[in-house]
DNA sequence: CGCGAAGTTGACATCCGTCAACATGCGTGG
DNA sequence: CCACGCATGTTGACGGATGTCAACTTCGCG
């Protein structure tokens, strides 16, 4: 799991130089819906928001959660998820108007290319999640991943329910309870509750989400280009 | 499967804006390593990339595939992933360094702004194919995706191997293999060698992915904020 | 022609989705 | 405060889908 991404000193500066309006919704409102007009994009204030999508047949797929200080609906054209209110939230609704609009006076831009590779990153966050093969590694990448968001508080809160956690990581709601079950009998968590849980052995838990804990690579600190620069093919290979 | 992310017209005006730099890789080198500083982020020109990370235990996990006009690379802090060149590549280098120093002359950011969006929409669409619960479904919405960004040509290329398709979609190339057979079976694709697909029912995949074909939601088109608006909260939930 | 990498296919075991039953929690109303 | 009902969550049994192991085929390159 890549280190938690706090909010970016840069942003908090510059913030007022973006047009925003707060909004509140209650728990289960919907926020946007797939196919609209993406026109804005918006950051968690307080509480939980969730991003689906729907099948043809009616299965609910949910991409993301975002927490507070988290970016959603940044999406390009129109927005390919909705997005609902998990718990009651205040959200900060930014234009995309104010970016994209040639005729306008335009504010400083760095707020919006931070926010952007936050929003990116956490994209990147739920990639790995899901991509995991059984159901133990992506629920344990899963607590990972809020554990993180929560500066590492060994004391999770999940404002999601089973079938919210289920959706999103591509399993049933039976799989995911008997998942929570497993983890705590192996003594990985303890469950206080629907919505609480405990981290009880964080190494256990990396080691089945395969990571490496808080691993980073300092020695290669980006040099230039790592490998060759210029090399031509030598051989040809099927590509666009 | 939401329409394909054509190139914005802004980006393509203001290109010049921003300084970059053209690197050729070939087939299999690295182009960034996971933990480095992401000091920059990267234009597909011609050819294919790929993103990953490994497990501990050594297993590959591909969070993307990058084709031409596609963007990879950009993190927040440290690269979440590792990149490579699939096919002999071409490659567009823009640094980060140009946006976030303070200092220096800054440049239209409309265009990073415009590129982070594209890169946004990949990453959201990655994570729908991957949310898929059965193989037949990924690989049907994986087919449909590159279907798309292909231009709808019926023909497809695949540039990469039966590994990195498994690695992406979280199966093993033993299911992707059989999956692929099937589809075939069913008559939904034709298979013309290990790097050519032919789309022979694209309904019946879009049905299998789960997709609304082409659609979007016109009528709607982002009014100020769908539901109520300032709600205050009635019960207390569970939240940060 | 021969070799190795990549891909395909089959047999079998395991994991997870399905179905069903039950438990728990929560809000409402008595 | 308790009773009730519904939504949510848990657990078990079972079958189907997928990972594992193994054998074979195909392809590309020397």
């Amino acid at each position: 799991m890549q280190p938690a991404i706090a909010t970016p000193a840069i942003a908090k500066e510059f913030r007022s130089r973006l047009l925003t309006t707060s909004l509140r919704f209650k728990a289960g409102q919907v926020i946007f819906d797939e196919g609209q007009k993406a026109t804005r994009w918006y950051e968690v204030v307080r509480g939980t928001v969730r991003t689906c999508r729907f099948h043809i047949d009616g299965r609910r797929h949910l991409t993301g959660f975002y927490f507070s200080g988290d970016v959603f609906g940044a999406d390009y054209g129109y927005y390919s998820t909705a997005a609902e209110a998990v718990t009651d939230v205040t959200v900060q609704c930014y234009r995309v108007g104010d970016i994209s609009q040639p005729g306008q006076p335009k504010p400083d831009l760095s707020e919006a290319v931070s926010i952007l590779f936050r929003a990116m990153s956490s994209a990147q966050k739920y990639l790995f999640i899901v991509g995991h093969r059984t159901a133990l590694e992506k629920l344990a990448a899963f607590l990972l991943c809020i554990h993180n968001q929560n500066n590492d508080d060994p004391h999770l809160l999940l404002p999601m329910s089973r079938a919210d956690i289920a959706d999103f990581l591509g399993l049933t709601i039976h799989t995911v309870s008997r998942t929570f079950t497993e983890l705590a009998q192996r003594g990985l968590i303890k469950i206080e509750g629907r919505h609480s849980v405990v981290i009880t052995d964080k190494t256990g838990l990396c080691r089945l989400a395969g990571e490496m804990d808080n691993f980073t690579n300092p020695s290669a600190d980006g040099p230039i280009h790592p490998a060759a620069e210029f090399c031509f093919p030598k051989h040809p290979n099927p590509e666009t």
